[in-house]
Parts: C-alpha cells; structure tokens; sequence
DNA sequence: ATCCCTGCAAAGGGTTTGCAGACGC
DNA sequence: GCGTCTGCAAACCCTTTGCAGGGAT
C-alpha cells in the first residue's frame, strides 16, 4: 500500500536512464505512473491504475498510462501478463524473485509460486532448439482449495436435498 | 491437410458422449466445426476457422464457431492458448502429446517442444498449494535463429554503411 | 523554437449478446 | 411442440490511433 521510498528512488534511476538512453523525454506522468504502480500491491489492470490516479486527481489519460506501461515493461521493470481474459494483467517487477502463476479457474484468484527447475528448462529449451530465449510465463489452471470445498459443499447439500424428496 | 479417418471417428465418439452428457444437442453445425478442426494443422484463430469454412459454402456464423469451441475446449478436444496477443489461438490436442510453446517475438513463429518436468512441477505444485491443477501453459518467448540472423545482417550493412561514409 | 508527448475522443478488432427463426429431441 | 441452437448484426470491451495543443529539451 505505502511506497517504499528507497526502491522507489532505484526504479527512478533505471527508469530515467532507460528514456535517457533511448532520447525520451523524461515527462512527470511518466514518474507520476511508475509511482503509482510501485505503490500498488500485487496484480493490476489498465482501467483500476487509471482509475486510481483519477481518484488521486492526477490528470492523465489511458493513452499515456499504456505508452508509459510499454516502456516500463520494455526497461523490465514492469512485467505483463495474459491469464485467459482478454486483459493484460501487469504487477512491478524490480527485486522480485522470478516467479509464475497458479490461477483459480472458478474464482480467478491468482497465486504465485517459484521453481528453480523452470529456469532450467528455459536455458536447455533455447540452446536445444536455436532460439535466445529472453523470458516465459508459466500459469498453471486448476481449483483451489476454498472452491473445492465450495464445490464439494454444494454437492452435499443437493444430496440431502434429494434425500428428502424420497 | 487432410482428415484421418480413424481419428475423427473416435474424437466425434468424444464428442456425442460429451454432449450427451451434457443434455446438449448434436446438430450439424458442432460437428462440422469438429471435422474442419481435425483436417487442419497447428495452430488457427477464430477467423480464419471460420473463413475456412465460408470458403467450403459451408453456412456457419461467427457465434457458432465461438460456441462450439468452448464446448471442444471444455471436452479437451481442443485446447486454447493466448501467445501475447490478444486473439485466442486454438489447435487440435487429442492423441497428441501434451506439450508448450516457443514463441519468437520478432516474426511470431511458435515452434512446439516436450519437457517431461513440467508435469512433476505442476503435480508438485498442485499438492503444495492445495489445488487441484487442471492443467497448465508455457510459453518461452525469444528470438529465433532466423531472426538472430538477420539482425545480426542488419547491424553488418550498417557498420559497413557507416565505414564507407567516413 | 522544435517536435515529442499528452489528453481526448473516435476508430479498431476480437468476442459476446439479443433476437427471431430453425430444428434436434 | 418445446426449448435449445443457429445466423445475423449490433453491442461490448480493451486497446490503438489521429489530431491539436502543450511542455521537455
């Protein structure tokens, strides 16, 4: 929920140097959308962030929040996601250990978990087959556990409605 | 290109008991959608299956594909997968060895491989966190060969371009 | 002063929905 | 004959684009 100040000030130079390097302008929406992402927690969509700097009276448009989201995810501070939904899905990235994604397919809750072994696979895949493999995304579909239990309450409950019908 | 016989006989007798099971009607239509799917290879989205099928006069709107493509998904005759961009792609998975996705992010060709630990990693996984893992999605993204190639031409025309200016 | 970047709104493209007619059951 | 499924087209939603004004360099 708070920004973390000294992380905050790391991003800001990597940020800055990425447009610096890149012969962007260095414009105050730009810093104003990465602040606003690395005081959020856990996975967000286009629409909330804009919401949220809306709600902050922060003038900025949609067109800018996805142009300043491209570079934040090209300079790797930002990472995207596609978990089945037509909407992309982002989360800050910056001294986050690699991770992937288990996703509830009933209540799409989104938990994340990390192997060492992916990396493995990533590195012998790419030198196997010829390709400079830059990332992945990994999501593993399945039901957790409050659904199941969700479920298997339903279940019951319609047997011991039949139960009583007879 | 073309069909086997033998195997669509046996994902169509999937197919029936699938819908029977479900209540749902068997109409013309759901079983085009399957044979058309069946004669193709790789890897299609919506439009051009439906395109396919315009082109054969065969009358099929748009909501049907749709439809019956959630039903094939749901029935895993078909599995669905979203490579970055936002449409759906789609190919046939019955009898054929689960497997993920190398996806080149200059020309977007996606080559398919088989890691045997990936399943160990979803089963592991799936105990861990107490889900029950229905199934999961890979996706390593990089640069091909081809693409590593010429870019690698292009950087060379380049500095010989800049050679010769000097 | 230049011209890239912004806000706004309209366009775009894939997917979903509503409705009247068709047809599987 | 009933109720679901279909075709058609409009609606929807996320994302991209065009344009005129504004601000970073």
């Amino acid at each position: 929920m708070a920004l973390n100040e000294e992380t905050y000030n790391e991003v800001k130079k990597i940020f800055t140097a990425y447009l610096e390097n890149k012969s962007l302008r260095k414009t105050p929406e730009r810093f104003a959308i990465l602040e606003e992402i690395y005081t959020r927690e856990g996975h967000f969509d286009v629409e909330s962030l804009y919401i949220s700097m809306k709600n902050k009276n922060y003038r900025v448009s949609r067109a800018t929040v996805y142009n300043t989201l491209d570079l934040l995810v090209d300079c790797d501070l930002v990472s995207k996601h596609q978990f089945g939904k037509n909407m992309a899905q982002y989360e800050k990235c910056y001294g986050y250990r690699q991770h992937d994604h288990l996703i509830c397919t009933d209540c799409h809750k989104v938990i994340e978990f990390c192997d060492p072994r992916i990396h493995n696979i990533q590195t012998m895949i790419g030198e196997l087959l010829n390709f400079k493999v830059m990332h992945h995304s990994l999501n593993l579909y399945g039901v957790c556990a409050d659904c199941q239990a969700k479920t298997q309450h339903e279940k019951d409950q319609k047997e011991k409605q039949l139960n009583a019908d007879s």
